[in-house]
DNA sequence: CCTATATTCTATTAAATCGATAGAATATGT
DNA sequence: ACATATTCTATCGATTTAATAGAATATAGG
């Protein structure tokens, strides 16, 4: 499952996404809007914007807004970012790869190979989905 | 991500599938094939039982034994057994559904439509490969 | 330059979950 | 009766998750 933090990423992203481009919005009307915890939000949109996806301004008329373009902004990057590895095991993930200590040969475990089609399956949805995805259609 | 103790219960049943039916085996022989620590392992193994997949004897002679067949234990039965959900979200969840407190409505939200079809992804693998298909591979 | 306004940084905390262990109770074959 | 094994109860430490508090820093506008 996702981890609330990442719930919450798309909710403010989808809000401020649903704004007119280029203009701050106040953390506390993003809190008030996506019913996320202020302060809990905070620390959200500071890693959104670390990773460059917004962008803020400080002081008076300040506030978050987008940086990137929704459709630049691909579902699989925010999990990873907020919840971590995709994958359903880590000696199958792409980006957090490790190999599992008891076993013997990764070519020959049934479960390993099984793992590896439902990572591709599920990648091919989330990598592709984007912001702009979820502002459409909620049109 | 699985927990251990998923991945776990595969590699005892794995390890089972590949012993001669209706034999009971030592859970210390299966902790040693599996090196996974002896009394974790007793409760996996006790759950497994109680979910009809394994049965036990006591006493001399004791051990567990697969008393479903391998193709009839589903992936997807053993993950939600012992990680839980495979959505995504509480709210694309089939067997444990939960709505979003903060959502206005399921139906015209983003993020719900698109885990949704992960979901429907990640079942096509997960609800019709069995443990057969992980010991054919390892064949 | 001062002040109000906002983000940013540091830190702490409560609760839940995960992984693992210990020991007593119960059942069974010889 | 005894040795052997599973079963039950309980607890424990470590980690992660979710959330909060408060000080520091930056900026607009008078």
């Amino acid at each position: 499952m996702l981890s609330k933090k990442t719930k919450y990423a798309f909710h403010a992203l989808t809000y401020l996404g649903q704004q007119p481009p280029n203009q701050p919005i106040l953390i506390s009307k993003i809190a008030n809007h996506t019913k996320v915890p202020r302060k809990f939000l905070e620390s959200i949109l500071l890693d959104l914007k670390k990773a460059g996806i917004l962008t803020s301004k400080m002081g008076k008329g300040g506030g978050y807004y987008l940086l990137k373009k929704p459709k630049d902004v691909k579902l699989a990057d925010v999990i990873r970012m907020f919840t971590g590895p995709i994958a359903l095991l880590p000696c199958v993930s792409l980006n957090y790869y490790e190999p599992c200590e008891e076993c013997v040969s990764e070519a020959r475990c049934g479960l390993n190979k099984i793992m590896v089609q439902v990572r591709v399956e599920t990648l091919k949805i989330l990598a592709k989905k984007s912001l702009q995805d979820i502002l459409k259609a909620e049109g």
